[in-house]
DNA sequence: TCCATCCTCGCAATCGAATGCAGAACCTAC
DNA sequence: GTAGGTTCTGCATTCGATTGCGAGGATGGA
């Protein structure tokens, strides 16, 4: 019964008897179009399993009803960075544009020229663009963001500079991991990550932030960290190696936590014991090492939607701001509160 | 000078002096026409930016020049499975296809109806479908590849099925995991891990080959345990107080790994003391637990390249075949080789 | 000077869907 | 019976790039 295969709209057309327009009138649910004829003609390709060609209806309409995602998937030393964060944005962003009607075209970066940014935008593959991450591009993200607008950033908001971003408030984030373990008794502090992007160097600036408030600026240090766990393992073994161990540690994200974690309990260094840990990001595993980590938690779920929601407003002729979300803490074993520093 | 925004192939042309018709075999390096006009054309063209029409162009050539990865980032009881596995797959396949010309669509399914697949290749909108994970999908994968052929599949080799799969051996994972719990005298062995897809049965499989192998059958246990990291903990946590610990335990992924992990952390299980640890997909991250967990490694680059370059062959028109890995072992310290069973 | 030949290039149709405008069909009212 | 309205459809054009076929120009030889 299937006989003639139905692969356009003139086919479609021709089988309900009527011309191509109809049939996309019809489809399109204007009203111009009778109401039987419009049903017999919907249900004609449901039967048939017709399905528009996009092609050509977002070359007529001129649109492409897609969004890039960029990752900063960045070979970072060659070695592809693996954050559980980015899996769980990606689905979160996945999820909210497929309701939206858009497809998500994925991209990764390795930002080493600086035209990577204008080169997508002007492809006219997508309608709008959604970076994850500033990393060190912030140039580059604002020389596109002032001629083109739909464009939107995960990271974090800096006064003066023209592109839009979502993301939590870093510094604050920075302060409370801090702040939490000045509360438990610490005192000799020290912040593990590399501020090569704004987001990990406000964390970085609310961790001093709390312990110049608090009188302990002098002997807290920043060590410079990689974010890929190999290279943050190696860092912070040799950090701990030549320096010792202080008895507070503030990671810039979950995966550098982990591997002070493990680089501690290599060196029989206890935890929350003698060094507690406060990680970033609240990833899944986060609850799932030993001891639990604790964690500053960003609200992924709502990032990605306000994410989708301000670039589709901002495709439809809005003009938008950057929104800033309040990071939380979140207690876990790494930073027991009943434990004291064994010194 | 840019004055005249040049957006379409005419407006190139115009500039040029030439017909569109030109200008588009121009672009093509068409050795139809003359190098000098060519290059001229070329330069012109990179000079005021002008990139070509996507969807004109793929409308033109009936193509679009995109494939779609799906992802079972399924809704596992409403939590978004994060599994680093997924980045990592997902980076190695976003250079793969970048590389080749393609763009990357991506698609996250809760495989709750089962027409999920179909709707997608039936959509027009990619030219092939690369699945990552069976899941429990099998008849919805073999269904569609019997009348669709560019659809690619990572996971386990079903012999006498239609779709055709990129994975690695996963009975032999199994079966080297075991192995080396039992190479290390550990002889009460359980397996963590939900069968609910063929990888996880295959795996499951290899492990009670090698336990019958070598005798030990009969005090070898199957745990049913989900593979979100909160659920296998809970799983986890439930059967050891019921049963108390096994002396190995191979686990159906690193997450479920590191999950037992923290289990046995919790109840003062020592690790590899007590009980000796084998993951599964040798993550990033599993480098990075303490002890730093023994592994089974499958090649997930190599796969990236293996499933884009069937793919296109495929497409091609070329006939494809199932390709299959062999796993290694990867010894670290949950397994230490000198640790016995404190027992 | 004229014609054959080789290069180059342009005309026009095509891909599939959307839409402004005009025309067909049908009905009511005078 | 015809004018005036409604309501529904179809023609033809448009989006931007590709390509078969044929025309135009330059060049060389006679």
């Amino acid at each position: 019964m299937d006989r003639p295969s139905i692969n356009t709209l003139s086919d479609l057309a021709r089988l309900a008897g009527v011309s191509a327009s109809t049939a996309s009138r019809a489809l399109a649910g204007n009203p111009v179009i009778a109401r039987a004829t419009r049903e017999r003609i919907a249900e004609l390709a449901r039967d048939h399993g017709f399905q528009l060609n996009h092609a050509a209806r977002n070359l007529r309409l001129r649109r492409t009803q897609s969004i890039a995602v960029v990752l900063p998937l960045g070979h970072e030393t060659g070695q592809p960075v693996s954050d559980p964060f980015f899996v769980t944005m990606l689905g979160h962003l996945a999820d909210a544009l497929t309701e939206r009607g858009y497809d998500l075209l994925l991209s990764r970066v390795i930002p080493a020229d600086d035209k990577w940014l204008a080169r997508l935008v002007d492809s006219g593959r997508v309608d709008g663009v959604i970076v994850i991450g500033q990393s060190d591009q912030v140039a580059a993200l604002d020389r596109v963001a002032a001629r083109y607008r739909p464009l939107l950033v995960w990271g974090a908001h800096l006064p003066g500079h023209a592109h839009v971003t979502v993301g939590s408030d870093n510094r604050l984030g920075g302060r409370l991991a801090a702040q939490h373990l000045l509360d438990i008794g610490r005192r000799r502090l020290a912040f593990f990550g590399l501020p090569s992007g704004p987001e990990i160097a406000q964390r970085q600036q609310g961790f001093m932030d709390a312990c110049t408030t608090f009188g302990v600026a002098d002997t807290a240090v920043t060590v410079p960290v990689h974010l890929a766990a190999d290279l943050a393992h190696a860092n912070i073994a040799e950090y701990l190696d030549r320096h010792g161990a202080p008895d507070g540690i503030v990671a810039a994200s979950d995966v550098v936590a982990m591997s002070a974690l493990r680089a501690l309990a290599e060196r029989g260094i206890g935890v929350p014991g003698d060094v507690a840990v406060v990680g970033y990001d609240n990833v899944t595993l986060a609850a799932h090492t030993s001891p639990p980590l604790t964690t500053i938690s960003q609200d992924i779920a709502r990032g990605a939607a306000t994410l989708v929601d301000l670039l589709l407003r901002s495709l439809a002729g809005e003009t938008i701001g950057s929104v800033m979300f309040e990071p939380r803490l979140i207690v876990r074993g790494t930073s027991g509160c009943g434990a004291a520093p064994s010194e």
